[in-house]
Order: C-alpha cells, then sequence, then structure tokens
DNA sequence: TTCTATTTTAACGTATACATTAATACATTC
DNA sequence: GAATGTATTAATGTATACGTTAAAATAGAA
C-alpha cells in the first residue's frame, strides 16, 4: 500500500512508465535474470516496479510483439524459450536481411572513411581474442554487425535486423564459450571489407552469407550437441 | 452516454475487445477509410466502436509497433503516411525476406502436389488478366505470393513479410490501376515453379529477384511520375 | 478412495477516476 | 497592436474499481 506515487529512481530516467517497465523487462530478458519459462503475474510485476498494473500491461503488448514473452490469460507473462527450430528461423531470417544489407553498403562504394569503424571494430575483436577475452571478442563483434547494418541506410531493416537479435541474444551468449575459438573471424571480417571497399555488392552478399551460415550451423551444431531442446 | 455495455455486433466476432479494435481499425487503414494522415483522439475511437479507451490503446500500441500509425501525446493517433523512402525500405526488405523464402522451398524440393496452389493462382492471374479484371488479378497475385511464403516453412519470415505487405497494401492498390498492364506475370510466376520443381535454389532467388525488384521500382517510378512523397 | 459437483478464489479484461500537463484562450502590459 | 504572462481546457498516462470466469479447493456421492 503505497501513501503517494512519486517517480522512483528506477523510472526517472526515462519519459514514461510504460517505458520505463518495458526496458526493464527486456533487460531482465535478455540478461537471463528472467530465465527461459520464467513465469510472472501483472500485479506482481507492477509491484516490483512500483506502478500499477496499467503500463505493465502496456509494456508487456510490446515485449509479445518482438516475441519475447508470451501473455497466458490466468497464468501471467511468461519468458519465451527459443526452441532449435526458432533459432533456425531466426538464422534463416538474419542471414538475409544482412547480407541484403552489405549489398545495398558495397552498391554504394562506401569511403574508407566510411568504413573505418568496421576495420576499428574488427581491430578490436583481434586485440580480445589475443587476449582471450571472448565476452570483449563478442562485444566488438556486435559492433561491427550493427555498424555495418546502420551504415546500409535502411532503417527499417535495421530495426527488425536488431529485433531479431534480440531474440538469438541469450543463445549467442550461452554458446559463446561452448563453441571453437572464433580464430577465422577477423579475416572474414577484413575480406568483407574489402569487397564492401571494391563495390562487390554480389561478392560482400555471399561473403556475410557465408559467415552468417556458418555461425548458425555453429549454433545450432551446439544444440544438438548438448541435446537442447530450448534456452 | 450507455447505460450498459453489451458486446455489440461488431465485437462479438472477436474474442476480445482490444482484438476487436485491432481489425476493425487495421482495416479501416488498409482499406483507406482512414487515410494516410487520419488523425483521431482515443476516446472518439472508443466511441466509435463502443468501448472504453482501454482496449483501443492497447489495440493502438500493436498498430504502432506495426508501424501503421503514430500516436502523438495530445493529438491522438495518426495514420502514417508512407513516404518513397519509405516504399524503398519495405522494397528491400521484402526482396530479401522473399527471395530467402523461394531459396528455402527451392532447396527442398517441393513435390508437383505441394506446387499445385502456385499454379493454380496464376492460372487465376491470368483468366482475370484476360478479363481486365485488375482487382482479381491482385488477388490472386497476392495469394501466389501468400502460399509461396507459407511454403517455405519459416513461420517468422512469413509473419514478417505479411507485416510488411500491410504497410505497403494502400501504395500498391493506388498503383495498381497506373502502372502498364501485367502482361508477363503469368509467365514470370510460371518461371519460378519451375526454377522450384528442379529445387534450383540460386535460380529461384534470381527469379524472385527480378521479378520483386522490377514491381519496386514500377512503383517508385508512379511515385515519381505523379509527385507523390507520400501515400 | 476416487470421481463428480459445487463453492470459492483470484487474475484478467475492461471501465472509470483522477492527476498531470501541453495547448489554447484570455488578460495585461508596454 | 504585439508580446508576455496567467487562467482554462482537455487529452493523456496511470491508478483504481469491478464483473467475469478459469482454476483451485472443497464437499459429497459412489
Amino acid at each position: 500500500m503505497k501513501s503517494t506515487l512519486v517517480k522512483t529512481a528506477e523510472t526517472l530516467d526515462t519519459a514514461s512508465m510504460v517505458d520505463g517497465a518495458y526496458q526493464s523487462m527486456r533487460r531482465k530478458i535478455l540478461d537471463n535474470l528472467w530465465a527461459p519459462g520464467y513465469q510472472a503475474l501483472e500485479q506482481e510485476i507492477a509491484l516490483q516496479l512500483g506502478m500499477s498494473r496499467t503500463p505493465v500491461r502496456e509494456a508487456l503488448i510490446r515485449l509479445v510483439n518482438e516475441g519475447l514473452v508470451e501473455v497466458i490469460p490466468r497464468r501471467g507473462m511468461r519468458v519465451l524459450p527459443v526452441s532449435h527450430n526458432d533459432m533456425k528461423e531466426i538464422y534463416e531470417i538474419l542471414t538475409a536481411l544482412e547480407c541484403m544489407a552489405a549489398e545495398i553498403l558495397a552498391a554504394r562504394q562506401p569511403t574508407d572513411a566510411e568504413l573505418k569503424p568496421l576495420v576499428t571494430a574488427t581491430k578490436a575483436m583481434q586485440k580480445a581474442l589475443d587476449k582471450d577475452d571472448l565476452d570483449g571478442w563478442a562485444a566488438a563483434d556486435e559492433l561491427y554487425h550493427e555498424r555495418l547494418v546502420q551504415m546500409a541506410g535502411n532503417k527499417m531493416l535495421a530495426d527488425a535486423v536488431f529485433s531479431y537479435w534480440d531474440r538469438a541474444h541469450r543463445a549467442r551468449m550461452f554458446t559463446l564459450r561452448l563453441r571453437p575459438k572464433p580464430v577465422n573471424s577477423t579475416q572474414e571480417h577484413m575480406a568483407l571489407v574489402e569487397r564492401l571497399r571494391a563495390g562487390d555488392a554480389a561478392g560482400a552478399s555471399q561473403a556475410y552469407r557465408e559467415h552468417r551460415e556458418r555461425a548458425g550451423r555453429e549454433l545450432l551444431a551446439i544444440f544438438e550437441r548438448f541435446r537442447l531442446q530450448q534456452m
């Protein structure tokens, strides 16, 4: 029972409580604090976040749309596990979209200056790899792909890619330490940069595709090796 | 001022009022009853649909996510126009996703029985074209593409495609009578079916791509010819 | 005991209430 | 008359109220 509803520290930084609820819940899911299968009632969440059910419900609608949770009528919301098949579907979509991004970018003949962030990110990957800093490697890898997708200039495409990344994020983090050390990644990334610089759309697309298909294969192989039905 | 809130005819057929509100608004937008730029307050819509603001708000969140409307703090919701650039972005995404669908399907070597719906739809297109029934042609064309995308078996990909179709729907309908009669469509569709039957993934993708890129070019050309900034 | 019928509970979906605040209208000053 | 400050209005964002109904619990019968 709250006497007054003032904005708490948790919600102060965001514009609205709906937004605060959305970000807070999304983070909990991505960081695996709310593991796949985790259930909670609207009321519980509202209490946890220090707000009423209304903004929580509205935030949940967004999360449902993004495929991160489901809402079961009297069971509350439930964090959706990602199945082997989900993973396959997501990687097919990402392959299609990111290849298109690479192609668009190559067709635009980006200058060296434009391409610099990609080179920088690749160097950071190599440096992290040399130090056996897998988290650092993953962060740099993500930055590279993020930049590349953004540079293509198709905002909707970038948003879609980011949304699918979110869904696969947990699995990617989980497998990070289970798969072979990504020793070829640096050279693959640089090769792609070369194609982009050369304005070779087909080559860039092809390079990206092989890169992505290998990543997808490795990830799905781990699912099978560890007999994971979902995660 | 309503004495009692009973379910009206409009909402009876749907599970929930949120769903009813969502479908009703979506339809109004796709059918251009709520034209691009149309504005309405939550309260007005609620009154129109015979419900309170709550389900209207929740339905609006979904429409915002799908990119059909925006909600401006004190101006109510507004139906989003689709700009020339939006159109370009949407067609790039659709090209990527639908080509991937064609490729996946071809790789699966679909049987003649499986491919039959595509052949049927193509025949319906030709028949409609012979009768100068453009609406019939468009419906059959849409069915063909819908089936193809569904047959690829990637549910998420299909959902994404449908969502982007929605956004481009008004523009497609508008240009239907402004562009050259689609005399090559039948033969292009049949050619694609042939590639699918042959299990030629690269060929299917390529065929789809040319088909889509031409459609995109024609549509964007009409935008320019008629000096449309948006629609 | 086990199965069925009934009662109770509680979570949700929706409606309503209310405080906040942007936008407008109005008044006042120079 | 223009510009600035104040009062009013009204739409939203959020909280709360409430009826419905699925699920759980209990009671009763076989």
